[in-house]
DNA sequence: GGATATTTCATTGCGCGCAATTCAATTTCT
DNA sequence: AGAAATTGAATTGCGCGCAATGAAATATCC
């Protein structure tokens, strides 16, 4: 074993390269973890976890835009957009231009979009059983990270709107 | 306004469909707006959020192999190789075949990406800012979100194990 | 020692995520 | 009405994530 250098800094602050990547890091690898969990599951329904998103939000309220489908996943059309031709090409829902704003694209579930829900049905269930979790945390986890997220974006939008007014 | 069809199930199960839904899309989510928080505080390091990940690990381990880092950031080399190329090449690294085995390549940091260190260092701390969680808070969080990576990755392997043994 | 299996990394292909840009349709302003 | 600003989607480019495959080095078995 070659001689190790050092430690580079006695200071209390370094843990917070360690503890504090682990708020960020644990989210982010066990939201992979999640879709990962997904796979098996959505493959034999011919989906991604996405597109299983796209239509958690289509069977609650059909006949949406780009943008309504953007703000309740929080995606942009950069993402949307090839998605859903690839859904459209499956054959699971339609693109349509609107007939009062040309500009806006109206999403409609087709029969095979429409008929996929009740398979998808148990995939929510086993998920939740995958997660080791009773009801109550499932619940307490989700607010929270509702929460989170809501307080990440306010922050977000108001350092926009400082880097807007220079 | 057209006919709407009436509502596909009556069953108590449905709500599931939605409330389930925000456990996996609320962590999904929530992932997201947090690598988009580091963005601005990343860029001027040169960095993306996987590749402070990769630093972040080497800061605390030098001369780590490549499985090594996947290990710890539950990714693989599909991902890895790429990244670790593209930080080589901005010069925060090497990657180098061990002597004794050469399949294996060691991962050093170089020194741009050692100097990195220093400037790093306040963007976990604007981050654990922009949560707006206090310590406990975010202690408590990131033990959840590791008990429930971990519950996950367990469950993945049964399934994989019971999944070879057809 | 030589065939076989395993380990380790690299490559390929695909689907996101997202910033930045473009383009057409619409709204607003005058 | 006509010019300018705004809006909504599409496009482009890049960096992940990851499954699947490949290839080379090492370990194992006989």
């Amino acid at each position: 074993m070659a001689a190790r250098p050092p430690r580079m800094s006695k200071s209390p602050t370094s843990p917070w390269l360690t503890l504090e990547s682990q708020l960020c890091f644990a989210l982010y690898s066990t939201s992979l973890a999640l879709t990962k969990r997904y796979k098996p599951l959505l493959q034999p329904l011919g989906l991604t976890y996405p597109q299983y998103l796209v239509l958690l939000v289509l069977w609650e309220q059909d006949a949406l835009g780009v943008n309504d489908l953007g703000q309740r996943l929080f995606l942009d059309s950069g993402t949307l957009t090839p998605l859903l031709k690839r859904m459209e090409t499956a054959g699971l829902l339609t693109r349509t231009r609107a007939l009062d704003d040309e500009r806006r694209v109206i999403v409609n579930l087709a029969p095979a979009g429409k008929a996929l829900r009740l398979r998808a049905l148990p995939v929510a269930q086993r998920i939740a059983q995958s997660t080791g979790c009773d009801t109550e945390e499932l619940m307490d986890l989700t607010r929270r990270m509702q929460g989170l997220r809501s307080h990440l974006h306010e922050g977000a939008s108001v350092s926009a709107a400082a880097a807007r007014a220079n």
